[in-house]
DNA sequence: TCGGGATGAATGAACGTTCATTCAAGACGG
DNA sequence: CCGTCTTGAATGAACGTTCATTCATCCCGA
């Protein structure tokens, strides 16, 4: 009748958790409980609780460039790949706001900082994209002569400040809006 | 010979640590080892650990406004002032990174949340002199025509993600990167 | 000698993690 | 087809650790 896929009902009663109070208003008893499972048996899927968040964030990481990824248009000029990109991808936090809280938490902890260091080296994901695109823009001279990580600071900084202004019910974030700040952010890095 | 200022050492302890490894890496026990106190004496000087910490958010939260405030002329054109204050903001937190970084750890916490909350019932502090001068902008139509908390994301968010890069050696910020950045920000505020 | 500041061992709560035990469901021999 | 054995997922009480906080005691200047 049901199916008992309890290493999924752990994930998701651990996003659930995590997204709403943060890693430490996520104790695994109540993980365990909120995925009606005994304490004892997130044990049985995950190591401990780094696995389990860090399987918690791949398993996001991964939905989230499938989703972004069909919106990526090969040859088009770099402004509409970017605002293309932005766009999805804001769309996408909007519509999973729980993935945006567990993400932001993420990268506000020691598990983000250890990532960061390690995307140093060049081994990303989704920012790929976006690399892409800058280095793109950078050697046709349509964007301002910057370093990298500094159009990447131009254009997703607003992007995450929005977004948590939009899951806290500060502001509403409606299709034309999108539209609006996202062109805003194209001013910001373009030539 | 020395000044006891015990109180002070409290104070800066907890802020060293906490900027360094967050709240969870500042136990008391370590803050007050660092302060070269007893545990138990933290506790002749504040009532528990949200007040300590509370008190540092506030002590840093004047420090700043004192050092922000005296960049504020008055009458000058929106966009310069707007300049200005981007300009010394960012250069602050470049000479004080500890002040930076228990902000980010500050902001991204259930303190942080809750004073957010506050701050949409309007008694902000550093950020009344922003608004101010996007209530002017905007009025002038000077500005984008967007809310308040979009302006506001689409000046700061940056700020903080090239000050994050900055402290974590992922970049350098000198003067002339600061002066282009902030004009990229205005870039994507003005109309 | 007196009194308040300072001490740090003690306390108890909150966690993450472990492990002896249970038990439903399949395997198997007769 | 039945009864018994085996398996391993699931359980949750218990453990060890980490902390914030308390308080009996000590220290020291007046």
């Amino acid at each position: 009748m049901k199916k008992p896929d309890k290493r999924g009902d752990i994930l998701q009663a651990a996003l659930e958790l995590i997204a709403a109070q943060g890693f430490h208003g996520a104790p695994m008893s109540e993980i365990a409980a909120k995925a009606g499972v005994a304490a004892g048996t997130i044990y049985r899927y995950f190591s401990n609780k780094d696995d389990l968040i860090a399987e918690i964030y791949q398993t996001l990481e991964e939905t989230m460039i499938e989703a972004i990824l069909e919106e990526s248009s090969g040859g088009r000029p770099v402004r509409e790949r970017f605002l293309a990109l932005q766009r999805v991808s804001i769309k996408y936090f909007i519509a999973h706001p729980l993935h945006f809280r567990f993400m932001e938490q993420f990268f506000n902890s020691p598990y983000g900082d250890k990532m960061r260091r390690d995307n140093l080296l060049g081994k990303p994901g989704k920012n790929n994209l976006l690399i892409g695109i800058f280095s793109e823009g950078l050697a046709q001279r349509i964007l301002k002569d910057f370093p990298l990580p500094i159009i990447f600071s131009l254009a997703t900084g607003p992007m995450m400040f929005m977004m948590r202004d939009h899951v806290f019910g500060f502001i509403t974030l409606d299709d034309a809006l999108v539209e609006r700040t996202t062109e805003a952010c194209w001013d910001a890095i373009r030539r």
